[in-house]
DNA sequence: CTGAAAGCGCTAACAC
DNA sequence: GTGTTAGCGCTTTCAG
């Protein structure tokens, strides 16, 4: 294997000159880079990243911690992140916990991330005190996506203001008996934003002076699967409700798959709206509130680099926009006349 | 930071002895083993993955290269590899082109891969010639996923089979103007399923007497967007074909989309079989020839495993079963009488 | 079974 | 601008 040290010999300089024309520091005249740059790709150098990081202490490798990379949000959270982080040369390093709790446990325990990674980026989750104090422990760089978590660098969406523009555009329609779908709010894997969306949806509720029903509460889990089941049960309930927000798409479909199976028409029946205009949202004419997980992970990844290369940097809070996008599956409430 | 001498220190041993104890090495008496492995935990050692690398050459890190890590088959796969990997100490890193075609040469051509890497996963990308070279001259096992490429490893279905089983059951059902949904056979971002695909669905045709109509070949870019615009384009012909074959799921609940749209329904007037059992299948009843993503991941990483640890591995490859998995979406033929 | 010592391939002070 | 010199923190012969 071809290294710094033949190519040192090749033009006949130091390995330290080579080092630094290769790596583009300044210190080197543009002729010698030249001829070093020209003779490393001549010899078919390849640098050694485990030389490197030894002896800087940096990996150029950020790891990516995320519950499930099976996951719309996640997934495209991750192709968002890793597209800027390769472009400025970081590698990605992926843990994916799916859902297994003793995942979570050793990726957070056995801090495999010391001195294997210079930044981390935690998807959705709520890492516990412990978590917390294992992650500053570290003593690098940490973003949080998709969670609010206070004293922590994070980026998201104001999910109380999204569940509240969902729930307000079914209050605007007429809507009455408006059910919500979320998540446990609680749990292995707990999230930030189920409690954040419930807590929207019940606002708004109030706001409007509508009554709050617990009955019209379902867990969704967050899956197709889930908002399936929680929606027939919506559904079928004596005095249904005329409009559901499922606090993600993905159960929304669910939900619209529901209505289906139970023959009734959206929106004619039953209005449906979501969060996340998820990729499949458009084809099912979802209305929903938009969040662009893409963006989310983009702008997590330069907050990385940025941490990186500023001495004193800070955690920032950056909360995206989110934007209600209003297509065929919600439609005004016409009382039982229109059924 | 503590490091391995620190804890040589504590016993009283050589940093060697320590070493060979906290990696399981044979030649260390129990009680010594004990011993430095409750000192290293008492002081918090942490291992460092670059020194090791450099001294050992080993990174016990595998690259997966994906396509788009946003698809659900490449997430899946990601996820089954992901978890056997980690479960035997390896990190997965994460090289996600995101049809970008720049991403694509710069992950082979500057062959980032090299002294990172033990292994590399690739997923359904067809390597060119040249990508393939280099792959090879990196020395390191290479295995790929979803994609026919002789003389290397592969974990796979077969692909023409599982047309043929989809394109075999609409024929059983007496459908004979059967369409096909496929993909790009070449460009930049080619796998080798579309092309295996196509063939077994003509094949099959031919086999069963049917005509060959070009008509009723349509690109759906193996996406929802896709299918829906060519299952819209299929169904508004003239002669609408009475069944659709699409090579994806996610292109069949296009299709599925598409019917709804033109008010025409499933299955009554034209029946839908797709691949994948995607999870969202089920939901829509969607009658398919599942293959199961998660277990080529693992199976693949296994594959990895293998070669790492054994100095005479040979490529293997490996053809996963498909099921035919019939739900809702297809029925018999009935003639036009049954509109 | 354990220890000594020589690197692995590169970076980072510090000289010149 | 460029060279010298120490390591970075491990693994790995080779001795004992």
């Amino acid at each position: 294997m071809t290294g710094i040290k033949d190519v040192a010999r090749e033009v006949e300089m130091s390995t330290a000159t080579v080092s630094r024309a290769l790596r583009g520091l300044p210190g080197v005249t543009d002729e010698t880079r030249q001829r070093v740059m020209e003779a490393a790709r001549r010899l078919g150098y390849v640098p050694s990243p485990s030389a490197a990081g030894l002896a800087s202490g940096q990996t150029r490798t950020v790891a990516v911690v995320v519950p499930f990379v099976t996951r719309w949000f996640f997934a495209t959270v991750v192709h968002g992140a890793e597209q800027v982080l390769r472009e400025h040369g970081y590698d990605l390093l992926l843990y994916n916990l799916g859902g297994d709790p003793d995942a979570r446990h050793r990726v957070f325990e056995t801090s495999l991330l010391t001195k294997r990674v210079d930044a981390v980026l935690v998807l959705s989750l709520t890492p516990t005190e412990d978590e917390l104090t294992r992650l500053s422990a570290l003593g690098r760089p940490v973003i949080i996506v998709g969670a609010d978590i206070p004293g922590w660098a994070t980026v998201r969406i104001d999910d109380v203001e999204a569940a509240a523009a969902a729930t307000r555009h079914l209050a605007d329609l007429g809507h009455r008996r408006i059910a919500y779908i979320g998540g446990a709010t609680e749990g292995v894997l707990d999230f930030t934003a189920p409690t954040a969306r419930l807590a929207g949806y019940r606002r708004t509720l109030a706001d409007h002076g509508l009554p709050h029903d617990p009955a019209l509460e379902e867990d969704g889990e967050f899956t197709v699967a889930g908002g399936l089941r929680a929606g027939r049960a919506l559904l079928s309930l004596p005095d249904r409700p005329t409009a559901v927000f499922a606090a993600s798409d993905e159960m929304a479909i669910g939900v619209l798959r529901a209505a289906h199976q139970l023959g009734l028409e959206v929106p004619e029946d039953v209005s449906v709206i979501g969060i996340d205009d998820h990729e499949m949202a458009g084809y099912f004419d979802l209305t929903t509130v938009a969040q662009s997980a893409d963006e989310q992970g983009r702008v997590a990844a330069r907050q990385v680099l940025c941490a990186l290369d500023t001495s004193e940097w800070k955690p920032e809070q950056v909360i995206l926009p989110t934007e209600l996008l209003v297509r065929r599956t919600t439609a005004p409430y016409v009382g039982t006349a229109g059924r």
